[in-house]
DNA sequence: CGGTTATGGTATCGAGTCGAGATTATACTT
DNA sequence: AAGTATAATCTCGACTCGATACCATAACCG
């Protein structure tokens, strides 16, 4: 194991597995009612902070225009899997929340049936893909100027409050100077920034 | 470095990244006047060798139905990428092969671009990150009884020869029982069977 | 206050994907 | 010769997608 650089891998054999994966379980994501641009919009509302569940969030989480995301919600929330509501203080803006029905059908996610091949691997190889994966990610978030949609705990907003009787739970962010649910502060939010 | 399997790396930090990845590079691809059915698809006829060249295969390397692919290949023909010719010796079938314009295109994909970024990652993350994710698509290849595609070397069917004057090329294939240049041998291929 | 500009979302359009199913032509089998 | 399998195409309806125009609300500024 001393030389564990040698036999360079070539791009290649990371590009090809990585592009044909994706297309084969995105060719499988046509099933239970649902379509591709469905799933995915769901699954980020599903993971989303009480600041991310917007249209517009959602627009920028997945590198899509505003009118084509429209046009998902608008298919999601016919087929009963989300429904839209007022946001509070911004007429503007709408807040969309998974239904029951939505959060059931999650669980036949295409992508999610990949876990248990991951269960698989060793822990070496968890570790280093995740590494690489999430470097390869920042790498394309870099380029095309993108946002991070991190957690509160990689974010330099994020302030950590001991627990207290605050009812509206017990951390603050310091870009919104709102206070913080535990719960939404394990969502990925929009406005997360590195640091 | 002696512990090297604890710090588990849950499932989710491997498939939100693979996901959103694969998400922002698809979103890329509908710049120089292709999309990303056409991009998957020239990809695909660039790597293949003399066999796997035809719709048929393609349609079940990217786990599609033969009409979607159809019309691909027709609007791909359309556009100038690929010309459509009959099949040696099988009248039903047809050899897509790329034009100078398909060839020269493929330097903008967007999944190329990518390759930088690997470049800049460690040998040891290189070497796990090619490693897992063979595997994650071997497990996607067995679950939807798809076929691997890939080189002869490591085909059950491949039969190398030593360097000869015969034009055809040195080497054979047992399966179909043909010849195989070099060349071709270093493409991938619908019949490819490990072993 | 009124005007400008920015922002969040929708309406509409045309090109194209996608699976399903029917159709045509060729090949193989018995 | 009849039946079946295979390679590809055609047609259909539902949907994605970017582009553009549009509307409402919000923020800013003199």
């Amino acid at each position: 194991m001393a030389n564990d650089d040698d036999d360079e891998v070539s791009a290649e054999m990371i590009v090809w597995p990585l592009e044909r994966l994706a297309r084969l379980i995105r060719a499988r994501e046509h099933e239970d009612a649902l379509n591709p641009a469905q799933w995915e919009a769901l699954r980020y509302l599903d993971r989303a902070n009480g600041f991310s569940n917007s249209p517009g969030a959602l627009t920028q989480y997945l590198g899509a225009t505003k009118g084509t995301i429209s046009q998902t919600v608008m298919a999601l929330e016919r087929k009963g899997f989300i429904t839209k509501a007022a946001r509070e203080g911004e007429k503007r803006s709408v807040t969309l929340v998974l239904t029951p029905k939505g959060k059931s059908v999650l669980a036949k996610d295409p992508w999610k049936q990949l876990a248990g091949g991951i269960d698989d691997l060793g822990g070496k190889t968890r570790r280093r893909l995740a590494k690489g994966l999430k470097e390869l990610l920042a790498g394309e978030l870099k380029r095309g100027k993108l946002k991070s949609f991190g957690l509160c705990a990689s974010c330099r907003f994020f302030r950590e409050k001991g627990r207290s009787a605050d009812s509206a739970g017990p951390h603050h962010c310091m870009l919104l100077n709102l206070p913080l649910s535990a719960a939404d502060s394990q969502r990925i939010c929009v406005e997360h920034e590195p640091g």
